[in-house]
RNA sequence: CGCGGGAUGGAGCAGAUGGUAGCUCGUCGGGCUCAUAACCCGAAGGUCGUUGGUUCAAAUCCAGCUCCCGCAACCA
């Protein structure tokens, strides 16, 4: 019997730096995923990997004092690290910087080449000599360039262009086809509104302004772009080759699912289908992507000093917990949120409490009243339907909310059989029918009952928490863990002795191990300053003398409507007025600007921003997390600041 | 007027096709004793963002308004 095949895969994470806990959630998103096609009986294939290109890797390794590739040996090694770690069953973890992936990837930008779907253009922008780059208007810093602030000059520079537009009306077919390939609704709303309808303009798929990456073959200066590197992965791990695929290949392309972050949703639904229709193979069925988890309600960024790493939470609370709480805690559409303190909540209310106390409790009566001995159910009342019957719906509902990726409301629907479960005990009340010989037949069905449905939890739980799923089959003494064993309620062997009762999660200190958490955070708080300092260049006095620095009072300011940063200010200079755009609309309401004195660089480049024309800018600190603009009230306006 | 989603008891969320407002956590009270100070039951707590409209009847439909969020734009 030829078993159908599933193909998943998660986005090959970015090798820059060790990954934090929201970056592992579609990892274990996937996995999860993919354990449970398996246990439905498909023949799965659960690709992994890593991003090792690009040009920001290659300054990563230059501050580091090492070569590129031993920099992303390292990065991508902690990588794989966390999902040993996490208990992810991926089939392959690709590195990009694989052999067969090089080749591959190679021989598909020479055969677009070829076929005329990319062409060799000219790159027009502005151009810094020293760092090799160019940047568009926007990019720049005070005019200059961002990275070395010297001057740019308009340049052109020969570059390779993927036709995007060529593919424009299959790609929309394709989306109109396959209502469901853009998952879920919202985002391909966001797609289709934002770059689709306006129409796709060529992509820029070469660079030279770096080395770090999968060279061009038959033009050496060029590098082939990230993406285009990157997106291939799907397929060269699988043995693609535009001279002939592997029989994986041929198996298991097109891909059923990419579970991917929302960020990147543009590559996977727009160039990523098209590189395959001018390869001339199929679409993947589905691209699928999840929100991201947030620390509280800010982004998890080191120099808050809140990120949370995947192992220092799986030393606390175990791998199993973590990979709940991921699943559990994720909404299906907006960020989430993590909290050591919801991590804790959640452990001791549904892991400890309900689930583990759960098994705990039956499997000891068991061996109290049996001695381990599973008995035949024999003697049923009405009570025992409904569990039953929950039993079964479970199963069904947890299909259904995995076909939709809703991970955090099928995690939920097998917690509830548990909790329906604990009912039942007090329902039957064991303990009473145990003191009664009469009552010892019914005694053994309840228990049998009880078992069973713990079986079927262990079963539909063992995609999110295998280990625990483990333990519990464990104890049950029992091998009936296969996906069939839950069309019917009672498979479960009669017979055998189940084994001792070992507490599945202990609870948890809460208020201790927040102490203790605490404790290190202001330990690292206290080691590492905050602000990351980052040194440019010496320059002359005579460089300084070229900025021209002024005290001007704010006459009036208004937001910008359109631009939910900007504000725009209107202001005396000393001499005339003249307009500012600003990018501090978050932290300022135009009524604390109005009337104050600021420090304007007035011989600033004008540019336009948002329809708005700037004519210079205000100076204003930035610790990277807050800006606060320096006022100079008790200045006179107009006067040099030097 | 760029596109889209949302506003429901302290927190987080369910509530196609309009007809007694539900779930998990938390709080309080009770029960039970098989179990991990756990489990079960009950209670308190919501004018379902706001204003108007349709209707016998609206959280649910329509319109206006306010506020949040995502995408885009943008941070001189």
């Amino acid at each position: 019997m030829c078993k159908p095949k599933y193909y998943i895969t998660t986005a090959i994470a970015y090798t820059s730096r060790k990954p934090h806990i929201g970056n592992s959630y579609e990892i274990v998103m996937t996995d999860a995923l993919a354990r449970y096609k398996r246990l439905q009986g498909y023949d799965v294939f659960f690709l992994t990997g890593t991003d090792e290109h690009g040009q920001k890797i290659e300054e990563y390794a230059k501050n580091a004092g090492v070569s590129p590739k031993i920099y992303v040996d390292k990065v991508s090694s902690e990588i794989k690290e966390i999902c040993n770690l996490l208990n992810i069953s991926y089939n392959h973890f690709i590195r990009t910087t694989d052999d067969y992936h090089e080749k591959a990837v190679q021989k598909i930008f020479k055969k677009l080449y070829e076929q005329g779907d990319i062409y060799k253009g000219s790159y027009e922008g502005l151009y810094c000599t020293p760092c090799e780059s160019f940047w568009t208007q926007s990019q720049l810093k005070d005019g200059k360039c961002p990275d070395c602030g010297r001057e740019v000059r308009p340049a052109k520079e020969e570059a390779y262009f993927f036709k995007l537009s060529k593919y424009q009306k299959q790609l929309e077919q394709y989306i109109e086809d396959n209502p469901d390939f853009i998952y879920p609704e919202q985002r391909k709303k966001e797609m289709v509104n934002n770059f689709i309808k306006p129409g796709l303009q060529d992509l820029c798929v070469s660079r030279t302004s770096f080395k770090w990456g999968i060279p061009v073959d038959f033009d050496d200066n060029h590098v082939v772009y990230v993406w285009i590197d990157a997106l291939s992965n799907y397929i060269t791990a699988l043995g693609y080759s535009p001279d002939g695929s592997s029989e994986t290949y041929k198996k298991y392309w097109p891909a059923d699912v990419h579970i991917i972050g929302k960020d990147i949703l543009r590559f996977h639904t727009i160039y990523w289908p098209i590189m395959l229709m001018a390869l001339g193979e199929p679409l993947p069925r589905q691209v699928f992507a999840h929100p991201w988890l947030l620390f509280g309600n800010d982004k998890m960024s080191k120099s808050r000093n809140n990120v949370i790493y995947a192992d220092d939470l799986v030393n606390m609370v175990g791998v199993d917990a973590v990979r709940y709480y991921l699943l559990s805690e994720m909404p299906y559409i907006s960020d989430g949120s993590i909290l050591y303190e919801t991590v804790f909540e959640r452990y001791n209310s549904d892991l400890a409490n309900t689930l583990g106390n759960l098994v705990n409790r039956t499997v000891a009566m068991s061996n109290k009243y049996f001695d381990g001995e599973i008995k035949a159910p024999t003697v049923k009342e009405n009570v025992d339907d409904e569990l039953v019957y929950t039993a079964l719906e479970t199963v069904k509902s947890l299909d259904k909310l995995l076909s939709e990726y809703r991970m955090s409301d099928a995690v939920d629907t097998v917690m509830a059989l548990a909790r329906r479960s604990n009912k039942y005990i007090d329902e039957t009340a064991p303990w009473v029918l145990a003191k009664n010989d009469d009552t010892k037949d019914r005694l053994a069905t309840v228990l049998y009952n009880l078992l069973e449905s713990i079986r079927f939890i262990a079963v539909m739980i063992s995609p999110f928490m295998p280990e625990t799923a483990e333990k519990i089959f464990a104890q049950l003494n029992t091998d009936i863990r296969s996906y069939n064993s839950l069309q019917e309620f009672g498979k479960l062997e009669i017979g055998k002795k189940v084994g001792n009762a070992v507490p599945l999660f202990s609870r948890l200190d809460t208020k201790a191990l927040l102490d203790e958490i605490a404790k290190k955070q202001n330990q690292t708080e206290q080691s590492e300053s905050k602000i990351k300092i980052e040194h440019k260049d010496e320059i002359s006095i005579d460089d300084f003398a070229k900025i021209e620095l002024r005290v001007a009072k704010v006459v009036n300011c208004e937001p910008v409507k359109k631009a939910k940063k900007l504000l725009k200010l209107t202001l005396n200079d000393g001499e005339s007025e003249r307009t500012v755009a600003s990018g501090i609309a978050q932290f300022y309401k135009p009524q604390d600007l109005i009337g104050h004195n600021v420090i304007l660089v007035a011989n600033l480049k004008p540019a336009k921003l948002c329809g708005v024309e700037s004519c210079g800018m205000i100076m204003a600190s930035d610790d990277g997390d807050t800006v606060k603009v320096i006022f100079a009230d008790d200045m006179a306006v107009g006067s040099t600041v030097r």
